[in-house]
DNA sequence: ACCATATGAGACATCAATGTCTCACCCGAA
DNA sequence: TTCGGGTGAGACATTGATGTCTCATATGGT
């Protein structure tokens, strides 16, 4: 029964086309099937084997980066601690999807008419409960929404992402400058 | 002389068109010339008259979105009042250009290897220097980089606009949420 | 009324990316 | 060694957008 062992080498080519994938259309959204497939070491033809073709292929780094992101969103346990504590980890815990998530923030744009995914509602609806809980317990603000908190939060995941692969902040500082930003602004304050 | 008459008559025109190319190509990036050209009301060819492609209108839509934000500085007046009510107004007067704003932030992600357009270094260079202003009076925290808080700034405006777009915040709603997040963070604050 | 100019409509070639196909080749398993 | 499936390379048609062209028409100034 070869299929099996190549079903799981199918499936360790499969993901390591896909990584590669997101590692290139992260710098370059518009590269080419040809492009994609030379970042990935392999032709297109074998790209075109295992996707179906450019749709699938960013169907499938959507699939990916959801499930980064609920990983990620697991293993920040949100629950716990203070919720500026679950934020931070949150922030740490995505940090690894966050040129991944940069692109599919500027792609999902292009999904004009059509459905999104319903993994991202989920993700949503996980992150704004975060917010949500800090400020039922008084930690947060009550004039930002629980809606644009997570927004936000994308939008400046994506923003220190390029700001990181342009060189303009150091990748070291991509952490506490979303947390810091996001949790205390640009004020100082008396207070820690 | 018919030729300054027309000339004026072009130029309207050609403003005319490129704010409804802003309004579609914020709404979907990928929109045809074809498209483009029935949203300003007139034939392809005409839009190709005028510009002689799409990189041709792109440009001149940066162009545009950096007059408006220049524009957008200097009704802010940086230089006065402490760094927050400047960042203030800054925010409230570039609001009517953030959509456009936006479609360019996430078009310059294309802008792969090709150099940026020098505008936008001048702008960077002058809302950083509020933030560093901010920081040299003691208003602003210093561990967050003016350079950060700058694309910080523009990440949170393309986010508000998207968010506005899909409904996801009231329109109502942008100036506030986009500054008191920049400068206060998501944390409740004992003082004002 | 006359003329110049801008416009709209459409035909047409071009170009780039895509999707499909074939075929030779390699490499592991029997 | 032999066989079979996966692969790479390349040819090919297709598609969608683009850029260019022509010509009939409308419009505005003289």
């Amino acid at each position: 029964m070869s299929h099996m062992v190549y079903g799981c080498l199918m499936a360790i080519d499969r993901d390591h086309v896909l990584r590669s994938a997101a590692a290139l259309l992260t710098r370059k959204s518009t590269a080419t099937m040809d492009e994609v497939a030379k970042a990935a070491g392999i032709s297109r033809a074998t790209l075109h084997r295992q996707f179906a073709g450019r749709d699938a292929l960013v169907r499938a780094l959507e699939d990916l980066g959801i499930r980064e992101c609920e990983a990620a969103l697991d293993a920040a346990r949100l629950d716990e601690d203070t919720a500026r504590e679950a934020v931070r980890r949150l922030v740490a815990e995505i940090e690894s999807a966050a040129g991944l998530l940069a692109f599919l923030y500027s792609e999902n744009q292009l999904f004009e008419g059509e459905e999104r995914h319903e993994g991202w509602a989920r993700l949503d609806a996980r992150i704004a409960a975060v917010f949500r809980r800090g400020q039922e317990s008084g930690e947060f603000r009550i004039d930002l929404t629980p809606a644009w908190l997570t927004e936000a939060l994308y939008g400046l995941i994506a923003s220190g992402a390029w700001a990181v692969a342009e060189g303009r902040v150091a990748a070291n500082d991509f952490h506490h400058m979303i947390v810091e930003l996001l949790l205390g602004g640009a004020l100082r304050r008396e207070e820690s």
